[in-house]
DNA sequence: GTAACAAATGTTTTT
DNA sequence: CATTTGTTAC
């Protein structure tokens, strides 16, 4: 075929990049290896439609897993093709969900001001179910619960056919928690993460003039990680390609790491067998590590059977050797990632160029403790996330109860907070009430007149509950900001946390605020932005703002507020490191049950997943890759031994050197280096800043003092434990 | 109804 | 060990 080579959105490509962008008809598979350049390849592909292939950006639809992603993609285009990207769908599948639902999902039965329930939710959710069945949490404990839901729900199982396919007391009370769920979350007009693509797919199979919108408009359409979509996504791709087949899917089999919630890589490896007519390019030139770097990732995956052999070559240099290095125990492992940095920085090498990749959240402790200690400067991706805190959450609850009146759970979760006397008792009542009457909590709610149980003070309290959400509804058309500074101050939120002046309620007072600006920065970047279906450009009155805000707020996500902090070392799981990018990367933890984890040991195919983990976390080092495992670590405060990670052994011995143990400045690595302290000290604590001493009981490592953060509060703390230095 | 305390229980990874 | 849940005393 033949190619038109002097379009400028070619030049500097390879000819595999090449063939890519420009073959634009007809499904295309690119099996895009590490570092091959894919997002390159995508965001030229897309200017190229727009640009030579003279497509409108309105018939364009770019699906991504990760919002970043969906920004980074958006941001490259516009680099290439400018402001038109603003019309195009370039987002996550979730979101594009959300998009076409918040326009049809009322042919269903919801508002289109849904609400969207994240994991907690949901959870509270199935809590509620369970109740109502008289089933025990303990016999069926409500997050295995949700997971058996999800899961069924991935693959687009409804609770019906759930039913239908086992059989046992335990299945079918499972299957009945699940039928009454559904029709919590409908009567709540409520979706959590997985009707999102569910009920998109029962809409078009219930609308098929719906769908025909849908597949009319998109006339192309792209698929980023196409390895992690599961049997929903694959579905919503297929259903969208249906009329024109302009398909195009990325993805790379060995980087398929989300099996556990439902990933299918079938989906990748099956495209020539769903789409006969379909090409597909092969991207193996990587542009991003070393040599060494890149057999060490070859030989780890290589021990993957049944796989398809893949060649990542790379023109630029074996490069340094991976460094290896066992540490006694996790703190020696944190000192030793510390020093090393150090040591880095005097070679003029950024910490914003380094990152620490670990298998679970709960490994970044022991790593922030040693890093605030030396004052080494680090963000970390995930973990407690911002708007999974309670204070946050509690405000958002207030936020949707505004536009969504049916929403149970948010309502349930505020009722009460903060503290206006409606305990279980009363809360109890009115839910058995609501339950009697065939009536929704909030419906329940507007008739507490007629529940004789209730005294008249409760009757009084639940009243002014409705009348301050009536006000947060009136002030809700000032935008986002001013809702939530309504929820803030009208409901006595903020007022009732300052009451407790502790540290802990300084830090949430903290949070509040911190969201108050973001909720005025998101009006600030969608003021006067173009509409969801591209009618035209115009401001959008408050309240759909506040859906809108409530909307990107639920759906965002990890990675999402990432941005490369100026001197900082980056600290994430290894999932989050997908699609990232680092000169130095220290892979820590790699032990057999910590890496590759303990439930992964005895199945073969989620050991097959952890090692498609590891080749991601390889993949991501451009230069330097260290690899760190610890003799001992502690487990739940209980010691373990654990011996090295397979992994290590798969890879030849001759890529490594080992290195040198550190002069380490402290033997009894401890979070505190003070053993002494006497009233009157200013110190430092890693989350509660400066403050000083008020009282010391005893003496030594084991000795307690009260600290004075700031006038603010005060904190007892154990010397030997307390992350505390001396100012 | 609430606050303070004791016990139990749980950790993989996430849109 | 850290958070959440259950129990007790006000």
């Amino acid at each position: 075929m033949t190619l038109p080579v002097d379009s400028p959105l070619l030049a500097d490509l390879n000819p595999a990049q090449r063939e890519a962008v420009a073959t634009t008809e007809g499904p295309l598979l690119i099996v895009a290896g590490a570092g091959s350049g894919k997002t390159r390849v995508l965001t030229h592909r897309i200017a190229y439609l727009i640009r030579e292939s003279g497509v409108s950006p309105f018939e364009i639809l770019a699906l991504t897993f990760t919002n970043k992603a969906a920004d980074e993609m958006k941001a490259r285009v516009e680099a290439l093709v400018g402001r038109v990207v603003k019309a195009m769908w370039v987002s996550t599948f979730h979101s594009a969900c959300v998009r076409i639902l918040r326009r049809e999902a009322p042919r269903l039965g919801f508002r289109s001001s849904f609400s969207i329930y994240d994991e907690a939710d949901s959870v509270r959710l199935v809590k509620a179910c369970l109740a109502e069945l008289n089933l025990d949490e303990r016999q069926f404990p409500p997050r295995s619960l949700r997971a058996v839901i999800s899961s069924a729900k991935a693959e687009l199982v409804d609770f019906e056919s759930f039913a239908a396919r086992g059989s046992g007391r335990y299945h079918e009370t499972v299957a009945e928690v699940y039928r009454l769920y559904q029709q919590r979350l409908l009567a709540a007009s409520a979706m959590d993460y997985d009707d999102l693509l569910m009920v998109t797919l029962e809409l078009f199979g219930a609308f098929p003039e719906v769908e025909r919108v849908y597949q009319d408009r998109f006339r192309y359409l792209l698929v980023d990680e196409y390895q992690d979509t599961n049997r929903a996504q694959y579905l919503l791709t297929k259903a969208l390609a249906a009329g024109h087949h302009n398909l195009c899917v990325v993805g790379d089999a060995d980087q398929s790491i989300y099996a556990f919630r439902g990933a299918d890589s079938r989906n990748i490896l099956d495209f020539e067998k769903d789409y006969p007519e379909a090409r597909t390019i092969v991207l193996e030139q990587n542009y991003r590590s070393t040599q060494h770097i890149l057999e060490a990732a070859n030989a780890v995956i290589s021990n993957n059977p049944a796989r398809i052999p893949k060649h990542l070559w790379t023109d630029v240099g074996s490069g340094d050797l991976l460094v290896r290095f066992e540490a006694d125990d996790e703190h020696a492992e944190a000192e030793f990632v510390a020093a090393e940095i150090e040591e880095l920085s005097s070679r003029n090498i950024l910490r914003s160029q380094v990152a620490v990749f670990y298998r679970t959240n709960a490994q970044s402790r022991v790593l922030e403790e040693v890093f605030v200690r030396r004052g080494l400067a680090y963000q970390v991706v995930g973990g407690t996330k911002f708007y999974e805190r309670r204070e946050i959450k509690d405000v958002m609850a207030y936020l949707r109860l505004v536009v969504n009146p049916d929403d149970a759970v948010a309502l349930r979760r505020v009722l009460n907070v903060p503290k206006r006397g409606l305990g279980d008792t009363s809360v109890g009542h009115l839910e058995r009430f609501a339950q009697s009457r065939g009536l929704s909590l909030a419906a329940a709610l507007v008739e507490v007149d007629s529940i004789p149980e209730l005294g008249s003070r409760a009757v009084a309290q639940f009243g002014g509950f409705l009348d301050t959400l009536d006000l947060l509804r009136h002030k809700a058309e000032g935008g986002p900001q001013l809702a939530l500074e309504a929820v803030l101050t009208e409901t006595g939120y903020l007022t009732s946390i300052e009451a407790e002046r502790t540290i802990e309620a300084l830090g949430r007072v903290e949070n509040l605020k911190e969201l108050v600006t973001v909720a005025g920065e998101f009006e600030a970047a969608n003021a006067g932005t173009i509409d969801v279906e591209g009618v035209g450009w115009e401001a959008r009155p408050g309240v759909e703002q506040l859906e809108a805000f409530l909307q990107s707020v639920s759906l965002f996500g990890e990675t999402d507020g990432l941005e490369d902090e100026e001197g900082a070392v980056t600290l994430m799981t290894l999932h989050n490191a997908k699609g990232l990018e680092y000169p130095v990367v220290f892979m820590v933890g790699l032990e057999e049950g910590v890496f590759p984890h303990h439930r992964a040991l005895g199945e073969p195919g989620e050991l097959e997943e952890e090692r498609r983990l590891c080749y991601v976390g390889i993949t991501r080092a451009m230069q330097r890759l260290y690899l760190i495992s610890a003799a001992s670590r502690n487990l739940w405060g209980v010691p373990g031994f654990n011996s090295v990670s397979r992994f290590v052994t798969e890879i030849p011995t001759q890529l490594m050197r080992t290195a040198e143990r550190r002069e380490l400045p402290t033997s009894s690595t401890r979070s505190s280096t003070l053993t002494r302290v006497v009233v009157g000290d200013e110190v430092r604590h890693a989350h509660w800043g400066i403050g000083r001493v008020v009282e010391v009981f005893g003496s030594g490592p084991g000795a307690e003092v009260v600290v004075d953060f700031n006038g603010l509060g005060s904190k007892h703390l154990v010397l030997a434990w307390a992350p505390l230095s001396k100012v």
